[in-house]
DNA sequence: AGTGTTAGCTAACGGCGCTCACTCTGCATA
DNA sequence: TATGCAGAGTGAGCGCCGTTAGCTAACACT
């Protein structure tokens, strides 16, 4: 028994690794591919010279490998928007929060069938209401990584600059117990106005990325990049960010 | 052979269009019970004593089949719509926005897989991006109907008390040429920035109802009522609509 | 060397979308 | 009235799918 785990990876368990890496590349192209209807055991199997059963090895179901390609997904949707981070130039958080934003759209557009798994109706089946489950299955984990990204740099403006937030009392009082049972779950704690002009920008910046992507805008725009730019520009003034700082069209 | 069409629905063609309503109101049972992916020809035709070969008589597909019921639940939304707008009192533009807004919400809550298949990614398939498909198709004609619900509401607002909006040189050149296009193809013709408001605003709806809906509200908040409401007056406010109404809670 | 573990296989079950060839029934015409 | 035809519905079947059961062969450890 190899009680001391972390020593030696002991060859099996590194070619156990590397097939379970294997597995999640290889289902993450055939999602691509052929979209999340697409994405069947048995094609990702045949993709990779194996048959079907053999990944019950290392998945206990077909939800539990979508699970996992989900979980990487927000993890390098994460990598992504974090190196455009720190790469903004002024390093101030309100340039790097309009930067992650576009950053955030540009992948959705050009990662199609992986934003609908993260973020369209399919993760209704992946994060399911009911069960509470502990929220610590990889894919919650990975996003509230994600999530988090967004909510710091909010946080940061508003530490560096302020922007008007309403105050507890103006908050409907449903509203606020439930800001206040959220924020006992940050490491740090801010106005509760702010949690909600947070969660406010979100939906502004999700609805839009979501519409454009599913098509959902198709009867009124065929590019939605301007109007994009216009939104971004209108949570600019939400947050208090000097409206000056616009990057060359990309 | 009955070139006068419109006369004598002729038995046989009677039974016919039973039997397509038939199959289209099973298909929206089924859809209810077993979610978007249980909604399966074979279970349909199980549903309703006959085998899966007979639907092909009167649907060229499972596709088409799925089309179909989009467009008829996008009817039946409209319908819901159409009379809390009309029983909404007082009977402004404003109010009714208000509780047709509220009504969507409660539309979506109530009906999760229905929602899922005309707002989620699935309407992807459904109304795919590269083919223009001519705009004529009975869902796209149903989603129309839509649209035009919440915009001939915003269109009133501005006319009867109007809003500030963005001049049309205020517009990014790109966003300018668009809204023009789009508003070439409405019955009304409208300042440019009041269809861009009028977007920011179904941006912010859809993005709200779409986050509770499918569960990416979950991570802050539980219930997200309160949080609806303080959009929709946070919506007011942008459409210049008097704070004061706001109806009992539900 | 012997023993247990484990990764992979084949075969199989039931369900899926869809096609094909067939029957039967109702309708319109010769 | 008899005939023929269009259309509704059927069963069999193809190639997929997720998943389970039982097997083999390689591996790891005593």
């Amino acid at each position: 028994m190899a009680e001391l785990a972390a020593e030696s990876p002991s060859r099996r368990e590194r070619a156990r690794a590397d097939t379970f890496r294997e597995i999640k590349q290889t289902a993450r192209r055939v999602l691509v591919e052929h979209g999340v209807d697409g994405l069947a055991l048995r094609a990702v199997a045949r993709e990779m010279g194996m048959t079907a059963p053999a990944l019950y090895r290392y998945f206990t179901s077909r939800e539990d490998l979508v699970e996992n390609v989900v979980a990487d997904l927000y993890d390098e949707l994460c990598d992504v928007l974090e190196a455009v981070r720190d790469a903004a130039e002024p390093a101030t958080p309100a340039v790097q929060l309009m930067e992650v934003s576009r950053a955030f759209r540009r992948w959705a557009t050009t990662h199609h069938a992986e934003f609908g798994l993260l973020f369209g109706s399919a993760g209704e089946d992946v994060l399911p209401a009911g069960v509470p489950t502990d929220g610590e299955r990889p894919a919650q984990l990975a996003a509230a990584r994600f999530g988090a990204v967004f909510a710091a740099l909010v946080a940061r403006i508003y530490l560096e600059h302020g922007f008007p937030v309403p105050a507890d009392e103006d908050l409907t009082p449903g509203l606020k117990e439930q800001l206040e049972a959220w924020c006992a779950k940050l490491p740090v704690r801010l106005p509760l106005g702010v949690m909600s002009v947070f969660l406010s920008c979100w939906i502004r910046l999700y609805g839009m990325v979501c519409m454009e992507v599913f098509g959902h805008l198709r009867f009124a725009l065929d590019d939605a990049a301007p109007m994009f730019e216009g939104e971004l520009r209108s949570l600019g003034q939400l947050l208090g960010v000097p409206d000056e700082y616009r990057p060359p069209a990309s």
